[in-house]
Parts: C-alpha cells; sequence; structure tokens
DNA sequence: TAGTGGTCTAGACCACTGA
DNA sequence: CAGTGGTCTAGACCACTAT
C-alpha cells in the first residue's frame, strides 16, 4: 500500500474521504462492506464502522443493512450553528453585555405563538419584553412568551436584572426545541427599540422548547440588521 | 434499581439525560467515571462511552481526561440545518422545479467576494446567475462565483440546463465550507428577479467551498420573502 | 504519578432487508 | 434465507492532565 499507515478511526476516514474526492470511488456507487474494508486497512471492523457511521450521520453515505454502503449522490450536508444565550453571544465578540427589560406582562397569546407551541388558543402565559446591548448599543430584541402552566414559577419573577433567555436555560430545563430563521421588515416595536428606520431588514430566530409534553417557551430573537449568523460546518 | 433495564447506549443516554433534566445530576456538577457508571447499570464501558461522547458532543456535557465529566453549566445547543440543492429543497416541498440562467460573464468578483473566498482581488472568476421556480413561481436567485483556476472545466459548461447548484455538487467535490445566513432589503436585481417591491425583506444563505487549498465557488441564495430556514435541533 | 477518558481489537449476536 | 450494518462485551493500551 503506498497510502500511510491506518490504525485509526480517523485515518479510516481520511482514506475514504480521499477516495471518494479523488473519484475512486464514485458518487452513487457501492463501496466494499466493513469486513472488507477492515482487512484492507489491516485494522478491526468496529473501527470501519466508526469511520463509516461518522460519515453517514454528516451525510456523505448512505447506508443500508443487507445492501450495503454507497457514496449518497446529493449529499446532504449539515450546517451547524451554536445556539447559546445572548450575553455569552455578545461577551464573545468582546464587547460589554447591557440588558434592559421594556415590559413584562400577562396576556393571551397571538395565533402565531400558540401554533408554533402546538397549542390551543386562549390560555394567558407571560410576555417579556427586553432588549440586549452591546457597549451600550441594541444589539437583539426578545420577544418571549412563557408558559405559566409549565413554568408557574416564572410569576414571581421580575426580569428585572436577568433576562428570561438566562432565568430559564438555568432553570427549567427542556427536553426538545425547535428553531426557526426568517427575515422581516422591521416592526414599528423594533423600529423603536433597536433604533432603524423602516426599511430596516430584521434577522429573526424564533425558538419553542418544550419540557416533556408541556410547552416551556417561545421566544423571538431579533437582531440589528447586518448580523449574521455563521455555521461552523462538517465535512 | 426502579429504572427499566439499561443496557444499549440509547437507554444509558436516557437515563444520564433523565438524571440531569430531574436535576440529580445539577449543572456544573461531576457525574461518575465510566467505569462506576457501567458498573451501575451493568453493561461495558464501551456502551458507557458512546452514550457520554455523544452527549459531549451535543454540548450537555463537559469531558476531559483525568477530571472526569460535568454537567454542561452553559450548554451550547447545536441547531443542525440540511443544505441540499434548490431542486431538493423545492421538490420535497411537493411542488414541481423550474430553472432558468439569468446570465453567465467572466469578471472581476466584488471585494466581498474575494474576501469570502480568502483571496486576493483581481483574479477573474466565472459569474452565474439563474433563478429557481416552484411551480413557475420564483422562490430562489442564485448569485454564483465559481473559480475557473480550481474549477477550469467550469468555463466550458453553459448552465443552461442545469443549474450549477447541481452542476458543482456533481462534478467537483469540496473538502470545506463556510456558511452565514443575513437578512437585507431587495436590491434591484432582487426586486426584478423575485418580483418584489423595494420594502421587501430577503433572507440570505451564503456559502463558500474549497478543494484542498483551493477556492470552489462562492454562492447567495435569495430567498422569496417569508422563507424560513427551518432546524431539526438536537437534544 | 495516578486517574480519567479515548480508542482499538476480536468475537459475538441481533435487526433489517433484498433476493 | 443470507448478507449487511448495528451494537455489545471484555480486555487492553494509550493520551492527557491534575496533583
Amino acid at each position: 500500500m503506498s497510502t500511510p499507515d491506518i490504525n485509526s478511526w480517523q485515518s479510516v476516514q481520511d482514506e475514504v474521504l480521499r477516495r471518494i474526492h479523488n473519484r475512486i470511488w464514485k458518487p452513487g456507487a457501492q463501496i466494499p462492506n466493513e469486513t472488507d474494508l477492515a482487512k484492507e486497512f489491516n485494522c478491526g471492523r468496529t473501527t470501519v464502522n466508526r469511520a463509516l457511521r461518522e460519515l453517514a450521520e454528516s451525510g456523505i453515505l448512505e447506508r443500508k443493512r443487507k445492501s450495503g454502503t454507497r457514496v449518497a449522490l446529493h449529499p446532504v450536508s449539515r450546517a451547524v450553528i451554536a445556539v447559546q444565550i445572548v450575553r455569552r453571544e455578545i461577551e464573545e465578540r468582546g464587547a460589554s453585555y447591557g440588558y434592559a427589560l421594556i415590559d413584562r406582562t400577562v396576556d393571551t397569546p397571538p395565533h402565531a405563538v400558540t401554533f408554533a407551541m402546538e397549542l390551543a388558543q386562549g390560555e394567558e402565559m407571560l410576555h417579556v419584553r427586553a432588549v440586549h446591548l452591546a457597549d451600550g448599543v441594541p444589539y437583539a430584541l426578545e420577544d418571549r412568551w412563557i408558559c405559566l402552566r409549565t413554568v408557574p414559577q416564572a410569576r414571581d419573577y421580575d426580569f428585572a436584572q436577568k433576562s428570561a433567555n438566562e432565568w430559564l436555560l438555568e432553570n427549567v430545563p427542556y427536553n426538545r426545541a425547535t428553531l426557526s430563521i426568517l427575515a422581516t421588515p422591521a416592526s414599528a416595536f423594533e423600529q423603536e427599540y433597536l433604533a432603524v428606520s423602516d426599511k430596516a431588514s430584521i434577522l429573526h430566530v424564533e425558538r419553542a422548547t418544550w419540557r416533556d409534553k408541556g410547552p416551556v417557551t417561545f421566544v423571538t430573537i431579533s437582531y440589528q440588521p447586518g448580523h449574521r449568523i455563521i455555521s461552523t460546518t462538517t465535512s
């Protein structure tokens, strides 16, 4: 073999990727089974399995029992976005963080919110709006609905010092979440609190979370115009 | 033990998550080491390792050799976005796909493009613009620069029938990619080809790819207003 | 230096699925 | 039914790092 030693799952992965990139294994083509590859690379089948499993998870290979492993024809690559609290997002940019509560009311959420939370309408929830500042300038708005049935303790917290963003993460664990990204023109509320014109285009991240079967919260983060969400991509 | 049988890595993971959610293991706290957990669950250490490794990859646990495994204090959850060719995106919505080339020129890319591709300015590239249609209606615009040094064969392809999006994926593999999501008001070009007003807010996905050290392409996909990018979230 | 996670191995059995 | 991937196990050694 002209290739360097192949004895770790990482090196197996590298060699497989090399063969795919060099068209030794073409898109759609079947590759040898795990046992044969293990023999060829002189390593255990477990090692080959780990290498191939990760490539299948990242969409480069397609595996099926009995019929074997193929190079994906139309690889669906997976971009990963790190979702974290806004304070950390700001601090990681090297800016100083500020927070201001705008209002906190108990109200009936609009249909868009109950729909995203997979609920019927009519239930009252806690509605919290706030602005996150970077070096004193508005960085993002937070518009959040909290389900008081699942999170009754939110009724006693005023969110004046600590954002709901952070308070929930520290106090209310969740099991399941959805995330949606969209763009809209700046609403009147956004124009006022982000200090932008009605021509501004705003990037929104909407996130709903559940704990077991109970809805926890639905939040929209609206970013200052020009904001980018950057992904750390995999292969 | 009152818990159901724990004998697969999946059930180990479920049990660990249950303990974290129920605050049996609190944020920041250390959990038992792999050997002890294997004993408790009456399974192999390898099984525990796989369960914990995945949780560490998804940001719920933090692991360090010698010092052990802790529940993450500020979990950075990872939202995964599937990036695939626009044709499949449209077909998965149950619409019929259409494609039209707008123009194809050789030109010097603007600074924003060379910057994203990590290049010096001055090099000529192939510039291809096209519209993707869903049921005959503009769905997204593709504005693409292709590096002719890395992909010389693009000079001979006209992109009249098949989009660059698809042609590149089938013919030019890449190793590395970046992805960026942003919102802007509709440009004159977007207003014309997406048939929207100057008040429209457009969601863009920018993607640059490289093969080994060579830049392959930089593309901006501009979606029809109202488009959402939806994530399949983990844990 | 010692404790922890990271990985490899050989062998085994199971689950799925195409022929 | 038979071939393939999916997983588990016990044991081993290695790599990193707190002390």
